[in-house]
DNA sequence: AGCTTTACTTTGGTCTGACCAAACTGGGTG
DNA sequence: CACCCAGTTTGGTCAGACCAAAGTAAAGCT
């Protein structure tokens, strides 16, 4: 058994336990692809073997992993490796993020980055959007035009039609982005009352929106984006109490 | 309202039951100012005492409570507790983020974000950033031009150029942002040849971006911003091996 | 007294060994 | 081949112990 301290050299401001070599070593052999996706880890006991440190030590490797969002764990299974996505990175700050919507202001400043973040979208989309993006968009605005008095499904292929928006840029981190704003503002959409005159007004800004990105207008675009998405806040802020926001 | 089910875990990362109702208590006596912000948390054999349960769940609950941001560990330290921000909502993904960015494409990935999100920013800084906000960036502009020659000091007041942009938006979220894209470029950035010329031209990069915003115009702040990371991105790809981009 | 040094106590990090319940496995049965 | 059942494996939890570093208070020095 170890007299010294094998660990014992550069410990930055982070520090240096024992737990963080293992991770450390099991992150290594899931980069190098030596585990396999959706394989599961080796058993705890197994690795207390490999590592020759003490099931405490492994446990809490796996937790530290599972925090990273390298494997996820499930209760009573055996945790199994993801490829580290932008999802799991986004996913890894659900918790504060939950919490940061819940303050003052919260709410407001996200949706914020959202208009800033799509409007720059249709910007580009006007400026280079390919003959495929513009079908794919217009798929999108049709499935959203079917499902107008659809009050259930209307959500759905509007956030669709946004994602075109985003697919357009190519950008895989913009993707997980969207998804995260659905996921963290769906929570506040879902309470609002859903009209019919709603949707329609909403697709109506879908298809001014497509208009401008198919007449290559960007400032258009970005003006029939801003519109749209002003009034959704408008009418998420009614929908709450308006000095919450 | 709070969720009691414990079978029911939808997608919490980590998955330990007995923890969970800890890190619940524990939490809400963070949210409720019970115990306050910079203030350590109990020690873990009183913890173990109060829950009733043994160290091993206590230690998991503090690890659970550190990855979702809540407090923080050092080493051999006692737990402190933070006050949950966008911050530290961003730092819980760094660990999955250093992985995306050591895969192809994941670095320009996200460089290509702040592309965008520059020029959504200096686009409404061209048009309604006040008085004061030009000022400012006149300031960190004449900061930016005094350190041409200073290859040390140069990053810092390129990146505090920078920030004044996100300043002027007003909305911590997007500060949050730059941050991490400091964070997380730096390091690439930091390995490129520190060369004055260089400097210069970024410095004029800056200033091209300043006018433009002082015309209120823009189309050009955008052009100059885009030029600007466009250049700076390939010297990034230049420095290193562009196979690997 | 004021400040440093020292000895003692507390506390986080790790280890060992154990028990339980749920998951997994293999075989026997209809 | 599907189904059911006992035995084994494995994750979750507990208890008690040891060590080294952090914290604390007493002792010592200027």
């Amino acid at each position: 058994m170890a007299l010294e301290d094998p660990t014992a050299e550069t410990k930055a401001s982070t520090g240096a336990r024992a737990a963080d070599s293992v991770v450390h070593s099991i992150q290594q052999d899931i980069q190098s692809g030596l585990v396999k996706d959706g394989a599961p880890l080796p058993t705890e006991r197994d690795l207390m073997k490999k590592f020759d440190v003490s099931r405490t030590v492994i446990r809490e490797a796996i937790e530290i992993l599972s925090a990273h969002g390298l494997i996820q764990k499930r209760p009573r299974y055996r945790p199994v490796v993801i490829k580290p996505g932008v999802d799991s990175a986004i996913g890894a700050m659900e918790g504060i993020v939950l919490h940061l919507l819940s303050q003052p202001g919260g709410v407001r400043n996200l949706f914020e980055t959202r208009i800033l973040i799509e409007a720059a979208l249709v910007r580009d989309a006007a400026k280079s959007a390919t003959k495929e993006d513009i079908s794919s968009l217009k798929a999108a605005l049709d499935r959203n035009e079917a499902t107008i008095l659809d009050v259930e499904r209307f959500y759905d292929t509007d956030i669709a039609f946004h994602l075109v928006l985003y697919e357009i840029s190519k950008n895989p981190v913009l993707l997980a982005v969207l998804r995260a704003y659905k996921t963290w503002l769906a929570p506040h959409w879902l309470q609002m009352p859903r009209l019919v005159d709603r949707n329609q007004r909403n697709f109506e800004a879908h298809s001014a929106i497509f208009q401008a990105i198919l007449m290559r207008d960007p400032d258009a675009a970005e003006a029939a984006l801003r519109s749209h998405l002003d009034a959704a806040w408008d009418q998420v802020r009614d929908t709450f109490d308006p000095a919450e926001f």
